[in-house]
DNA sequence: TTGTAGGCGTTATCAC
DNA sequence: GTGATAACGCCTACAA
């Protein structure tokens, strides 16, 4: 049996209460009553038990993350991030994967609020209005990361200008020479994030008077395969709408893509440029490695986490909820080339 | 306030150990009553608050994940594993991240503990005898993955052997014509893998009559810079001692390894083969696949989860006690050619 | 089958 | 500065 507060107690020769005072409030306790408590700790390897100081506090030390998959390869990422701020204020992590169920989003929500999270930060999904009554029922802050609300309840989130991010890539490819650029865009049914970024290439477009070409868009879940195949059915059609550039909504698609090219018999980026979206671990690791834009994912994750801890000292006022733009950065590598 | 086993219990006409059983033991309360209590908790949208729970019946339905580092690719797959099965015992998890320190395993452990949790798994670092007093301390089912104990404690491992499946990469290599056979091997200070895997090398090598090369071998840390280093220092002497062949101990440090080649002009596979570690999802998403030997993560991370859900409720025999190898498989891609 | 009562390990509010 | 004491929300004998 582990020892208790009341063990510690006994062997110091106080009362619980002092044992708890040394422990939270330590300035209210007498330098030498607590030494001998800390002696007494030490000797019994106390550890402090948190099901209980969560009960008796109603709180908990504990933040939930609530992710859509945890094989998304951003995740890693995020999760430094969180990790290094919480463990900076001592907080631990409980893990929730949502599968990319709605269903199980919402039962997220309600395990992660029994355990008595301080707070939850969600990932990645767009929250709709369905998760309103949710949201309104456990009373705890939710922060957003990566993704942003449709929802009444207002809620802040941390992300990029996804737009503004897409716009600099289109910019970027246009400074490189090209013109005739396609897209390969993000779509889910719950995700909003690719239809902006869609949207930033358009107006990327638009600023420099290319005209949008709907044969030169098509779209993928982000994955892997997914850019693989939308690469394809670009390919079917370069005859008729040819592109010497390509970009992505994900790192990931990108490999995709460049697989199917290289697959077709072209090269990356001699005959086709090709940009990735999230700077992940992996574009630098592959060949070509990977010009891309980069999330600031870990900024993301620690600015979340302040983001809860404040706001469950003292409730954010409405004027500081709201959306929170972080900076993204074009990341310069191999696969992209510039033509005359 | 979230509504409390009172409220409901109150809702329903009954008394609280009523609902408690109704969500328990559903068995032993009349199908009326259940009916009953089950609608009031609905209406309600009662949650059990799983702290108050785990405080009073010295479990919490939860289970604790140490790992080494968030960012090692393989915690993805592992914890895909661990999801799966632990969601099947409606059990949670609490994500502990060492960041590689001996220190921060062991609190780790009495965190863990802290939280009830009703079993640690514990990732990829070698135990040493230095976690023995911790590990007794620590009350509960403790089992490790991916990796083994060299502690007094006895303690239960999943894993693969590490020995028979490099030997299996040697004995491929060699079928494909290759004898000379580099190695960038793994190694770190808390860490037994890396030489299971080298002396399967070196079986592999004798066992085909091939001489053991010193010069031939490198080491690095499992990641993609120490790949890309390990084979800069090989090339080094290429003249002296070539080799055709290259096998590694990861996925990250044979891409890392590959990109060197091509820095140095060299073609994977048409100049010279490599072999991965792993079978990560980015194995199949690089130019040249890569010819790798699969771990079954998920496979490894189910069992533990149902190791430690076992555990806990019937405390192993001794003889249950003990490394679990699990079945490799070579996976062949394109990163290995046929040399006559 | 159901209710009562005590306890799980803390914290917080009082007195002292 | 310290010590009783009453929660916190649930579970579990035990009794009815």
């Amino acid at each position: 049996m582990r020892a208790t507060i009341r063990d510690v107690a006994k062997a110091a020769g106080v009362s619980a209460a002092t044992v708890s005072r040394a422990l939270n409030r330590p300035d209210l306790v007498d330098p030498e009553t607590l030494e001998r408590v800390r002696k007494a700790m030490e000797e019994m390897s106390y550890q402090p038990s948190a099901i209980a100081r969560g009960l008796s506090a109603r709180r908990s030390d504990t933040l939930g993350l609530i992710v859509p998959g945890i094989t998304d390869f951003f995740f890693n990422e995020l999760y430094k991030g969180i990790d290094r701020a919480s463990q900076q204020y001592g907080m631990k992590v409980l893990l929730y994967d949502s599968e990319h169920s709605r269903e199980r989003a919402f039962e997220g929500f309600s395990i992660l609020s029994g355990y008595q999270v301080s707070g939850i930060i969600f990932t990645s999904k767009l929250v709709t209005e369905d998760y309103d009554p949710i949201l309104q029922r456990v009373n705890i802050p939710v922060v957003l990361t990566l993704t942003q609300s449709a929802a009444k309840t207002p809620l802040t989130a941390f992300r990029i200008d996804e737009v503004r991010a897409m716009f600099d890539v289109v910019a970027y490819l246009v400074s490189r020479g090209h013109r005739q650029i396609a897209m390969i865009a993000g779509k889910l049914w719950d995700d909003r994030t690719g239809e902006l970024r869609l949207e930033g290439y358009r107006e990327g477009l638009r600023h420099f008077g290319i005209e949008y070409c709907e044969a030169r868009v098509e779209f993928g879940q982000y994955r892997f395969d997914d850019g693989y195949q939308a690469m394809q059915r670009l390919l079917e059609r370069i005859r008729d709408v040819p592109f010497t550039a390509v970009c992505t909504a994900s790192d990931e698609m990108a490999l995709g893509a460049i697989r199917c090219l290289n697959d077709h018999g072209y090269r990356v980026p001699d005959d086709i440029s090709v940009m990735g979206f999230d700077d992940l671990p992996i574009a630098r690791m592959v060949t070509p490695r990977l010009t891309t834009v980069a999330q600031p994912f870990h900024e993301i994750g620690e600015e979340a986490v302040k983001w809860l801890i404040r706001a469950a000292s003292q409730p954010p006022s409405p004027s500081e909820i709201g959306d929170y733009l972080l900076p993204h950065r074009l990341v310069e590598r191999e696969s992209v080339r510039s033509i005359s």
